[in-house]
DNA sequence: TCTGCCCGTCCGAACGTTCGGTCGTGTAGA
DNA sequence: TCTACACGACCGAACGTTCGGACGGGCAGA
């Protein structure tokens, strides 16, 4: 019966990285939302204490900020390649949804955290602004793609944007690492459904 | 010139009911998120205190279970009316996307809240139960139209109800009221798009 | 028409709690 | 021994909520 008051070797230390504390952080943001996320929350996450979060990050903004500015890299280089692609829009266009939902599937919970940004403190609205700067981009492409001819013109471009990015973000709410699915097979059903639609076929076969 | 001390009567009562206290709140609420918001800053939206508005309901939390409420049983009667519908069920189905729509539209603040919850509370852990048997019911009329023949076969059906409501759900995200256009226009344009793709047919014509 | 009271509505001032963040100290591993 | 990491105790501010009381429109009784 040894001594119990002995300090607690049996539990080994955390060691956590800022990178590890933010990947812990992120899955409490997305469980609670951010607001509703103590800093006694996280700490409880974590199994370590509150004032050792402090170590490892100046403020509970600065995770945001990380964990945003991640999923925020992760979709320009996306973007930057598509936009140095050369030959029709159409096919920058797939290259941005094929390569949205691989990042969506790769970062799922640093998009997930972006994705519901609401603009309350400075950084949020830092995050909103680049988001909507990548909207827009992603606007140019679409509409380039309708004008080459290669989408249906009786959809106004700016509503085919957010319809089909609106599909492949709502992704975050629903797809599971686990039971999901491969990122190319998700994409595969994706650019099916939008480019030629639910209905079947040529029924009289 | 008159007596500054006088009792501020320029100032008229705002005489709130619970009703529109609650129009004020969820808008509040969508802004800033229902936990970012505080009871402080819903005194200051409606122009009255904080203790005022408990005089219309017991919590900021009843707040919340009336908003989403109010959402679930309007999107409750559309899929009650499209289940009550003979006949096939890919008409169940269209009956179900331009009937979301429309309360999407109509209800716009409410159902941008009822999307939101992440179930943090019990009011929020309840709302979350309900729109999964919303959900579930409607996976089961998208199964329907797949067994009949009506969608195409290499398209899981579990995939496509999220695809296609994740879609339809994304308008609460950038749907205006005043640039948006009709509920109608735009539920055309969705079925378009969801039934029969982007992409441009008979491009030789 | 005037008076007095009722009641729906709102207010200011507090309540106990929890918030994000700080500080000085202890300790495990190099 | 030195340093990186973690600890418990603590801070002022903000949180949701409560409370007793004040305001004022409408209505009954004179």
């Amino acid at each position: 019966m040894g001594a119990r008051e002995a300090t607690r070797t049996d539990v080994p230390r955390a060691n956590y990285t800022t990178q590890s504390l933010l990947a812990v952080a992120v899955e409490v943001f997305n469980l609670r939302g951010y607001d509703g996320t103590s800093m006694e929350d996280l700490a409880q996450a974590c199994g370590i204490t509150k004032s050792s979060i402090y170590h490892h990050v100046r403020s509970k903004e600065e995770l945001l900020r990380l964990a945003v500015s991640r999923a925020l890299d992760m979709l320009n280089a996306v973007l930057e390649e598509a936009e140095t692609r050369e030959g029709r829009a159409i096919d920058r266009l797939e290259h941005m949804v094929r390569g949205s939902i691989r990042v969506v599937v790769e970062e799922l919970p640093y998009v997930t955290l972006l994705l519901r940004v609401r603009g309350n403190t400075r950084a949020e609205q830092w995050a909103l602004q680049r988001r909507r700067e990548f909207d827009n981009r992603l606007s140019q492409i679409v509409g380039e793609a309708a004008a080459d001819g290669d989408l249906r013109d009786d959809l106004d471009p700016r509503l085919t944007t957010r319809l089909l990015f609106g599909m492949v973000n709502s992704m975050v709410e629903w797809y599971s690492p686990s039971r999901g699915g491969s990122s190319v097979d998700l994409a595969d059903s994706v650019m099916r459904l939008a480019l030629d639609g639910l209905r079947r076929r040529d029924p009289q076969g």
